[in-house]
DNA sequence: ACCTGAACACCGTTCAAGT
DNA sequence: ACCTGAACACCGTTCAAGT
């Protein structure tokens, strides 16, 4: 059942006394115990006990616990790079992969609310700043960027600034996602994709009536 | 220099055995700490020694640290609901109120990063929803849909359903600042007040070009 | 080169006892 | 009614020692 990569991932035989390929594997079992029971519940010892290691081994292939959390992140924002270029292109781009991918953005977040939530706070308790998962979250922004040029370029969008026109838009997605996963939603409007796509309609025609 | 309040406020006498106004003063001191040096800082024993008390005094006002939390939060919420108010009505309302009320969202979460935070992740930990929580955070909210509300009958916004506008430019402002307290603007945009106005002007005549 | 186990300095919370 | 102090079960991290 389980695949060649996943064999290595699985906990330590327990006659072993390395466990061979401990560094990913540490990253599946936090990621694994961030999306199911948040991220108030990973600790090392938990982590060391899953793997059927000490909860000291990690100290060997991370600096600490915040640089784990930064890792964990980092993959986030791959993920959500790869559900954005989806929802771009999937849909042959213009206007219907534009909502595609402002749905991607948020519907990522609703279904990973914890680990989007590590994306966004783990940048906060760290000292030195992380510039792979700076790297990354620019990646995943880019995306973003590029369609906009792109939509420019066919005369669909307004030629402002594309890295503020970026932004603004960014801005909108990521707090449709937090107010989403606060659960702040739920009664005025449990249909969060509508909201989405409510909100990118109205930045289609704007919401003043008068100049 | 002190006044008749803050007296109350101050550290416990050390001859007394009674604190006299513990609930307040742990309130006070638990907020300066998060401002001053983050909610990582904020622990107990602490808050605790800032007031000369023992680290368990808060059991007596307090069901646990996230009731602490929670109280904090609230007062955000108030604060943040003055701010919006202020923002509205200085300028005189209309369009001009509008924007001053963004700018003064964005600003009140640049100023308060920490408290801000706070606000928007109690939430998640606490077991029990925070009815008088929630309600702090409904008031905040209602100043915005009143504004709009006023604004579609001067024939200024179109009629959509209030609450769903209100939602669509909550999630703007609130994704603003959270990606300006992350630090994810300083680079491209240091002009947070800029990117707020650019918002808000975009929300004015939409961003696209063709129908 | 990688991992363990004991130890250290913290933390939130409980509870009997003090005023 | 309010507060203390010792105790408990946790936590991240260090470090000498093990393989």
């Amino acid at each position: 059942m389980a695949s060649k990569g996943s064999i290595r991932l699985a906990k330590k035989r327990p006659d072993r006394y390395h466990h061979g390929d401990l560094r990913p594997a540490l990253l599946e079992a936090a990621l694994r115990t961030i999306q199911k029971q948040g991220v108030h519940a990973l600790t090392l010892r938990a982590v060391g006990k899953d793997l059927g290691v000490s909860q000291t081994a990690l100290y060997r292939h991370f600096a600490d616990k915040a640089a784990l959390l930064a890792a964990v992140a980092r993959e986030g924002f791959r993920m959500l790079r790869l559900a954005l270029l989806g929802g771009w292109e999937q849909p042959g781009k213009r206007l219907e992969g534009f909502v595609g991918m402002g749905v991607a953005y948020v519907r990522f977040a609703v279904e990973n609310p914890s680990h989007y939530r590590v994306m966004f706070s783990v940048n906060l308790d760290r000292a030195e700043r992380d510039p792979e998962l700076e790297a990354e979250g620019a990646g995943a922004f880019q995306v973003l960027v590029d369609a906009l040029v792109e939509l420019q370029r066919a005369e669909l969008v307004r030629r402002d600034d594309p890295q503020e026109l970026a932004l603004f838009i960014w801005a909108i997605v990521h707090g449709v996602a937090m107010l989403a996963i606060d659960g702040r939603l739920q009664k005025a409007h449990p249909d969060v994709d509508g909201l989405v796509r409510y909100s990118l309609e109205r930045l289609r025609t704007g919401i003043w009536l008068a100049p």
